[in-house]
DNA sequence: GCCTAACCGAGACGGTACGTCCGGTCTTTTT
DNA sequence: AAAAAGACCGGACGTACCGTCTCGGTTAGGC
């Protein structure tokens, strides 16, 4: 949590009352070391088999210096995911393609996020962590899903300005409906997130649900 | 999974070629006080407290009857889980209310399912296991969502029949959307399943989805 | 221990109070079998490795069988060295040689006794529990070494009788010398009980201690 | 073990391939207060009664640090004893009586040697473990009788020196009468060394065995 | 020729110690 | 002062084994 905690720092304070540090400073390439490490091994030997022995021989690095910088393997976990979401996802410039069901299809690249074994086991050691651990579960799902939530819900805001959704639909519920339905599918049911399940969602639910029924053919059911 | 393994049995076969057992019978009821144990310890304990030892001191019964039953940890919580939900939820007689709104009102008692803390703390248990262990993750899933997704189906298609649902409806997959949502909202996010919420959903998305617009006036939104 | 408890009975009593038992009898058979289990085991697995269903299984016996005739393992192996040690050692018939160096030197036949591995694991054992269990200790060494001390305390008294030996020796203690020093060397420092070392004692010890100097060339010290 | 293991330092090679030791030090007050919380275990609970749990406790050590030093309960346990006895025995000055059954008659202290409840708990386990772990039986047995075997052989030469013994006596062999009888009855036997027993091996075994026939009148025999 | 008690082999049971592993902390040396 | 290495405490894990018990089946008397 030190990323988040490092920008607590309240920067144009008049006086800062922190004395000046002494002695060696902190080698910021460990976080990114400790960090890839942990991801690795995840990656490697699985939730259940992870070990902060393990990350530490990894990332060439000590306990110590692991502990200096995150308080219990619960935590340094949740970053890692997060460091890891961070460098995956790209919510920054959304294209517009002119249809709601455009641009939601743009946003998911199946092949680069589901696929990875890696970013599936991180995902599995996620979801334990967050079972384990009451307090980091809000934060830690937030995390996660929020990015998606977000970008659905303003794909779903340009669609009633443009006057292709109605004004009464409870886009701040639908727009949820994906991300958390992939999230559920990924991290407890263990299934891949298949575009077949996403396009069932989309044409399913989402889209009927906002009252666009396109001259799109609609597909099967997945039959989860 | 001893109860599944039961199952096995081949019925009708001309010889039965499996010869008597012989020794002592296990003892049936041990399974019983093992897995009420099991529960026991977690609403107690928490997920991440539970012991093994724990659960033999409170089952009054030694570490070997359990692991000569369940191969770890693990696979005990998978099952008692599954025997929690088997003597909890009563999908049986689903009484037809005449709307699929009200059919699937009546089907959840919030009080029952939700606001129990044995309940809550075995969902948590149970998340943390299936992310650590592959193999489970979809039997002990279906075996939670099964039923519920099972009854939202059956009452889909009871209005499909009636003409309150158009037969183009993808009730398959609508069907899936609340309980696997009530399931990462209460697995993944540790937040309680409340009305509210439950009501955007059905509100927000699944009567829209099927083309219901009733006389209701949508309720707001959760702002997950 | 059945075999002494069996000759407990009080015979020549005028009225036998004990009812006529009931139902199927012991099988006799059962006892040697698990004797004879117990001395394999102990032979091949060492005294360290002996498990009761280890000899049940060797003896085709169920432990049930087992535990009703000895009331544990302990007593069970030290009635199984017992047994072992009524069969190997003839106290019987002893020759007399004319002289108490030759009676002696009749009595041990190293071969058979004691380059024996099966001999020397139970004896391990044996030493293992007398340690462990204060109240064999007594019974236990004295059927082991009470025989031979018996032998020695008797050739010695012919060889008072002669004329060969003082009748002011102290006997009693000197016949206790190579037995529990043969013991010792056999139990505690898992050394063989080599023709040397018994020579050593005999002519070193003994024969000096009983003022008997015959015309023998002293051997040399063993050097232990 | 590690006691032994530090002596096998090869001292003036010229180069000492070993690199710098890094990482924490060994504590070496960790070796002491386990081995003392071991003997204190044995004397209390027994030898059949010890558990490495409990001498953690006692300890105040994790069961990982005595692991680190000892790969089982046996060789912990004959370290102890031999830790015990060399803090118990001195044998280093020896006084001089004068006559050899004065030497010997100061030699043995029983108060201290034999009452001691802890030295006799420790000694059964000893001769427990010795049976069960053939490796340790030869010099676990070194350890305890050795010392005195010495302490008799010295003061056999001694008397040899000054004509109190014939030249001719195997005094290698008679110097370790009393010390293995007196092993084997407190070990395998369990009674106590009594001066009664002792005296009885001295003036009817060891004085006549080295043809030293004082004024002494003769003990009666112990019937052992 | 049954009836019934005690036997038998097999193996489940409660309890407990084993030796291993790991989370989080502390110590030593080097940078 | 921070870093790498690794020892340290505490405590859970899954295994093994003791002595007891239960199961279905066998072997005797006694009726």
């Amino acid at each position: 949590m030190n990323q988040r905690l490092s920008t607590d720092r309240r920067v144009g304070e008049t006086v800062d009352v922190r004395p000046t540090p002494r002695g060696r400073k902190r080698d910021p390439s460990r976080d990114a070391a400790i960090l890839e490490a942990a991801l690795d091994v995840l990656a490697e030997v699985g939730a259940s088999g992870i070990t902060m022995d393990l990350v530490a021989e990894r990332a060439g690095a000590g306990k110590g210096t692991i502990y200096r910088r995150w308080p219990s393997k619960a935590e340094l976990i949740v970053d890692a995911v997060a460091y890891l979401v961070r460098n995956q996802v790209d919510v920054e410039h959304l294209p517009d393609t002119g249809s709601l069901r455009g641009d939601l299809l743009g946003l998911f690249k199946p092949d680069a996020m589901v696929e990875s074994t890696r970013l599936l086991n991180v995902m599995r050691a996620f979801a334990s962590l967050l079972a384990d651990d009451h307090a980091l579960a809000d934060a830690g799902s937030a995390a996660i899903v929020g990015p998606w939530a977000d970008a659905h819900l303003l794909f779903m805001q340009r669609a009633v300005a443009r006057g292709e959704v109605s004004a009464s639909a409870d886009i701040g519920t639908v727009s949820q409906i994906l991300p958390s339905m992939a999230a559920y599918r990924t991290l407890i049911q263990q299934k891949p997130f298949t575009e077949e399940f996403m396009l069932s969602i989309m044409d399913g639910v989402i889209m009927p649900a906002l009252g666009i029924y396109a001259a799109i053919a609609p597909t099967k059911s997945t039959g989860v």
